[in-house]
DNA sequence: TGTACATCAGTGAACGCGCGTTCACTGATGTAC
DNA sequence: TGTACATCAGTGAACGCGCGTTCACTGATGTAC
């Protein structure tokens, strides 16, 4: 019985999760390198022995937070291109997944932490890399499925290349975003580039 | 005479040279947030009072040391692009342009880190927006002195927008290059977004 | 279900290091003549 | 150009705080019967 198993750590797995979340709230303010250990464990309140008790180095903890909301975030990017049928309607994809991806500014601030860290470390750099592989897997699947449908802009080579470009666009836009923190004007830059990169030719100016 | 008037300084301005030298490559190797004022002293080859004569803050040589680089790189783009003459060869531009962009990866993590400092500071923040706001506007000035001789997406809303979105591409660019650490792909890839962005329509696919 | 017992998660005091910050000093730099 | 003097940039020892890390402990949680 797995609800046994359960059971055993049951205390842990709630004082764990309260760490995760305060983590992410003093993270989200202070940046991650201007936090201590001290300051996640009282926004928990928790002693800072229950720290150690779950945790070896507060590197540690941060990438078991970047793993769980990078997951969260993966599923609800999945769950925005699953919602058309076979047919792709580029509009509305791309609506959805911007809506996903520009929804909460403090992920915004820890993911951009993450990559700074992450940009010093190659261990932690290819956690990082595979989650962003997996993303730009389902886009790619995605406008795969809707070939023909579609015209892609020769330059970016292909449906893999267009789903980089949504990437960089997205990247691109959350620099932006962190700096003015105006999501609005930033959702509708992102759609105007994902339109600009994955159709060919958006007209031509008057 | 000016010739005095630099004399009087003369010493201290090569010592807040050092250090500013000294603290970019310690910034790039180690990031911001995990550098002490005692590192970069010690890279610098001075005690920590002259760190402490220099400057109040580690948050103050950081703002000087962006502020220094990113007037040199502000300033090599424009001589890229003041490079064609009155007609824009959109080709060769962006690869001088991307040449410049992408040249030092070092500078990509330390803009990165100040980026995340910036994020949490409304104040640094607008300084690093000036920065953009001048870079984006050269490459707008640049498009539409081109006008008429290139057509470009309509989506993107004239030579403002396009200019938005080849700084979204750098920043997008920048994200990746920072995790693979690969300089000649990231170009590539920079590349080809601008001219996909650059241009109405690359072409169809086969 | 209730009781005795074992385990282990989290406590909080204690230790000590790293480093930010200060300051009395010295010798380098520039001025006056 | 040389000398006496003033200033001030950088020295390095000293102080003390914040906080990472440890550890003997306690009381919460789960097990056995």
């Amino acid at each position: 019985m797995e609800e046994t198993a359960k059971r055993v750590t049951r205390r842990r797995v709630r004082t764990r999760a309260r760490l995760l979340d305060a983590a992410f709230e003093v993270f989200a303010v202070k940046g991650f390198g201007r936090v201590s250990i001290e300051e996640i464990c009282e926004a928990a309140g928790y002693s800072r022995g229950a720290f150690y008790s779950n945790f070896a180095t507060l590197d540690e903890l941060f990438f078991a937070l970047y793993r769980e909301r990078a997951d969260l975030i993966a599923s609800q990017v999945a769950e925005a291109l699953a919602q058309d049928g076979p047919d792709l309607d580029v509009p509305a994809s791309v609506d959805r997944v911007t809506e996903v991806l520009l929804l909460d500014v403090d992920w915004l601030l820890v993911k951009t932490d993450f990559l700074v860290h992450a940009a010093r470390d190659a261990e932690v750099a290819r956690a990082l890399l595979d989650h962003r592989t997996r993303l730009r897997e389902a886009i790619a699947d995605r406008l795969r499925r809707a070939r023909g449908h579609t015209a892609l802009p020769a330059v970016l080579g292909g449906v893999d290349g267009a789903a980089h470009a949504v990437v960089a666009a997205y990247d691109g836009v959350t620099t932006q975003l962190l700096l003015d923190k105006d999501v609005e004007t930033a959702r509708g830059w992102l759609k105007r580039l994902l339109t600009a990169l994955l159709t060919d030719g958006g007209g031509t100016p008057g």
